[in-house]
DNA sequence: GGAGGGTATTGCAACGTTGCATGCAACGTT
DNA sequence: AACGTTGCATGCAACGTTGCAATACCCTCC
């Protein structure tokens, strides 16, 4: 069925040598000798084994991107420009799921089922970043969004506190002032949440604007749904009575914004709100959902750029390196100024 | 850096071969014998090398997944369920994305890159399926969500036309008559769009209603932009004027749904939209979008279940499969009986 | 006590590829 | 004419793993 490169030697009347050598255009061949092989290589089809010479190499080529899901359009996104930013790099992926299982996650990161991949991009939602770090055995690991202890590996992400920051400052200059914060994670071990309830609060306090507990609303995942659940409490919440939702993902932003919808709040009139992420979806909200947008391209680029550098030169003692990637406010109809 | 089986065996005081019967649990083995190369194994952290024993059995346990992109909601969600599905054949799955270029579904078929793969699950979008099917050379390949001719390789899709037909006939039953069709695609090879068509015909046919040239509107792609852009344009001309709109897509009808708000159109009263996939977005647009739910995990189960025939019995002659796979409309409130 | 059967361990070879060293012939230079 | 150089082609070995077959050993049974 398939044929090896022993068979078009043999066919082409030359060495499995000589065959090597017009495949991989390397070394001298004879213009007449090349003719022939090609037509030899052809004519069987022959396909490279990448088992064989990823044996031989040391290397495969493959490279893994660990998400918690693939079906959030936010990690959808991502993944879908890894894996072209990767395909540059003649680079193949590899996608993981975790649904943030720590196990999982660990499992992973241990190369427990084999060395197969030459790097890992992860994007830890359970795990720590020191027990990441931990057990990063086998390959050169980048954290994706994740701030880990400093020093321990390399790490691209947006600065979250500033991003949430301006998010919180945008809608302070609409004019609102009672803004509540929707996304907050306790049970993770995850910082980014974290990361995004110190920017809105350090907004607040330096606007000598309201911080209150009932404001700031938990979720356990960071879907639709969850915001959705989160706005409900939140309007059920006699002391809470917000004027503006700050969702620390663009998913739970279009939840709350349906919950509202039901409601019968008018967006942006009575309750203005912000996302984080900005996935394609919010664009085309009702109404359409301003949004912290990260270059998501660059998130994706620098990543494959930090891997590439530890992969190529493992050894080079350059310390983990902590790249920042732009963000901007993209300001839609959902946080138009207040009447 | 890396301990093969040769340094556990040297630690050990054992062979090569018995290290490997310990890590493949296969063979005898002394229970006192066992322990000890477990303790050298976890004391070296030994992890398979997978290039050498994927060329040893002459399997990687790898699947490729060609989608045309990762990005939109539908592909991504049936990406997560495949890599999911795949997780518990102990396959790993290798995602790449066409872009709907012909050259790069080409490209991959072809397995120019090397053969790497034991099978394929393609989503084609610009390649015909007789195409799909010559170039497959490798390995197995099964098409996901065409129909190719009869014959010519596994196939595993929900009935196109019956879908839409169902589709169509619930918005003549809300008492609309002018329905219109978003989704054309006459550039592409991929007959998906074809199928849906008809679908609709059918059932505008049956119903007695009206067949209007002016009411089927081509789309570039399938994403928000593209049903934005056909929306406009159908309410741009006066020979139109449709009461409802079925949507080849989601996304389409989501785009629709955006342009139908920014003229003020009242969604369901003045038009009612249906569309297709079941999307997460399409639950919580406003107003939540009618639409056609394929059963896409089962998609997914079925796709790889095909492979996994192909691939553990490659020659036992079973010619190849057309595999339905079930649908069903969910009603929601863009689809509302007309008052 | 020797034959027979089972258990435990081992060595050899091969999967398909490429790095390295080498061989051979033809060519140009001194 | 002898020499070094270059271009072309080849053979050997190795990457780390596992299938196969062989070996060594111990135990049991007649």
């Amino acid at each position: 069925m398939s044929s090896r490169l022993k068979d078009v030697a043999a066919l082409a009347g030359v060495s499995v040598r000589t065959v090597s050598n017009v495949v991989s255009g390397s070394g001298n061949v004879a213009e007449a000798t090349r003719q022939r092989v090609q037509q030899a290589l052809d004519e069987l089809g022959y396909r490279p084994n990448l088992a064989a010479r990823n044996l031989r190499a040391g290397r495969t080529g493959l490279i893994g991107l660990v998400v918690p899901e693939l079906y959030s359009p936010y990690f959808g996104e991502l993944a879908s420009l890894v894996v072209e930013a990767a395909q540059q790099r003649s680079w193949t992926v590899i996608i993981d799921q975790t649904f943030g299982d720590a196990e999982a996650e660990r499992r992973l990161l241990d190369g427990t089922q084999g060395r197969l991949v030459d790097g890992l991009i992860i994007s830890p939602w359970a795990l720590g970043p020191e027990e990441v770090t931990t057990h990063a055995r086998n390959a050169p690991v980048v954290l994706l969004g994740e701030r880990p202890p400093r020093g321990l590996a390399d790490r691209v992400a947006v600065d979250n506190v500033a991003a949430a920051d301006e998010a919180t400052s945008h809608l302070l200059e609409t004019g609102r002032r009672r803004i509540a914060a929707i996304g907050l994670q306790p049970h993770l071990r995850n910082g980014t949440a974290d990361q995004r309830l110190t920017g809105y609060r350090n907004a607040l306090r330096r606007a000598g604007a309201v911080v209150d507990d009932a404001l700031e609303r938990p979720v356990r995942e960071l879907h639709r749904k969850d915001g959705a659940q989160a706005m409900a409490s939140l309007l059920d919440d006699p002391s809470a009575a917000p004027d503006a939702v700050f969702a620390f993902t663009d998913e739970l932003a279009l939840g709350a914004l349906h919950v509202a919808h039901e409601r019968g709040l008018r967006v942006p009139e009575d309750l203005a709100v912000v996302g984080f992420d900005d996935i394609e979806d919010g664009r085309y909200a009702q109404p359409p959902l301003t949004t912290v947008a990260p270059d998501k391209r660059q998130l994706a680029e620098r990543a494959l750029q930090c891997l590439a550098d530890r992969i190529y030169s493992p050894d080079n003692g350059v310390p983990p390196l902590d790249v920042v990637v732009p963000h901007h406010l993209e300001v839609r109809t959902s946080s138009a100024r207040k009447p």
